[in-house]
DNA sequence: CGCTCGTTTGAGAGGACTCAAGGTAGGTGG
DNA sequence: CCACCTACCTTGAGTCCTCTCAAACGAGCG
């Protein structure tokens, strides 16, 4: 989802800075605020009784998160934290719905995001449900693919916990698998960099 | 979503009749209907290579199932059969866009499903990526509470093997998961029937 | 009675996880 | 320019537990 800057600061909308590290909204909160991406990435995730965390998506520039709950009037279930030092644009929710029913426009774009992460989370829970490890990053970088997020043949910008974050696998099977994928000539490291052939 | 039915036929959708068993569309196909159940179950899911099943949802009277790749143009990630004798009702693609078009409500009963889908699927991403079984069931019977599948203390409408393909298990795993549950009083087994406390 | 489908139990193997210890690269400050 | 720090990566050894495979039991039904 990405609604156009003017629109949303005629709105009242607000941007914010948010250091590395600072929660936007976290577990089990009440959602008031629809909010949007302007420079640097979220991190959505939920962390278990073990202290594991699932990253479930990471969002950057123009995108949108936390809508679901915001529209169902639920609380929130996972967490939002800032990556990297970012600016994002926060709008109360009053008049976020106001924006989609005062211009169908976005109502459409809503639809088509919201069916685009129904689509991602098929492909996350295929990735998740799969026992094998080697299979699982492969997917994985193929959903990057898919997104744009990487290419082959370049350096893939995570970093082994990150990974491992993503699929539910710990830190040491996702370098003992990323060596098997190696010597299956799947994926290159160079120099600690991962590539994806 | 739901989309009144007399608006349905109205628009050119068509009831059918399907069979326990099967298959309305599989996966990699090409989406070009709307889906909504009249009668009986739809069953979502995927298989991996080694034939392992992955149920992702199921559909039940009244609701519509299928949209996010029909919407995105992209191909079916996931298959949908009948899990009973059925009754469907298959509209064009053009027709649905059309009514989603000339009804307002339609799109806001779409946009509240969709956000729906993306809520429950963050549940089911935890319940996949838990590393303990017995944790899994129990978020997944929490999670059939929350759904108004089931209730407390009346028996679970599911096969052990059913439970084991929603959370990513093993038969024998379930069955011996749920013999501790027992022991630690969170489950009832009443001549085989699974009832949760 | 004899299918068929679902449930149950046992034994054994494999592999992810855990824990512990080092290694390496890039950045910072004296 | 070098020493140090920190974050990330890597390796090894051992445990645990799910999965696999095989067999059998129970219930419901024609």
């Amino acid at each position: 989802m990405h609604i156009d800057y003017d629109l949303l600061i005629t709105y009242g909308g607000i941007a914010k800075k948010i250091s590395k590290g600072e929660i936007v909204f976290s577990e089990n909160s009440i959602p008031r605020y629809y909010y949007q991406v302007i420079e640097g990435s979220i991190k959505i995730y939920s962390s278990n009784k073990q202290g594991k965390e699932l990253i479930q998506d990471i969002y950057t520039k123009g995108q949108s998160f936390g809508e679901p709950p915001l529209l169902l009037n639920k609380n929130y279930l996972i967490s939002a934290e800032a990556q990297e030092d970012s600016v994002i644009v926060v709008l109360k929710k009053e008049n976020f719905l106001q924006i989609l029913n005062e211009h169908n426009d976005t109502q459409q774009n809503l639809i088509k995001d919201l069916a685009e992460r129904v689509y991602n989370n098929t492909v996350a829970a295929q990735i998740l449900a799969n026992p094998l490890p080697e299979e699982k990053i492969i997917k994985f970088l193929n959903q990057l693919i898919d997104k744009n997020i990487i290419t082959k043949n370049t350096p893939i910008p995570y970093t082994r916990q990150q990974i491992a974050n993503h699929i539910g696998l710990r830190v040491e099977t996702v370098i003992r698998s990323l060596n098997k994928l190696q010597q299956e000539g799947k994926v290159k490291i160079i120099n600690r960099k991962l590539h994806y052939l």
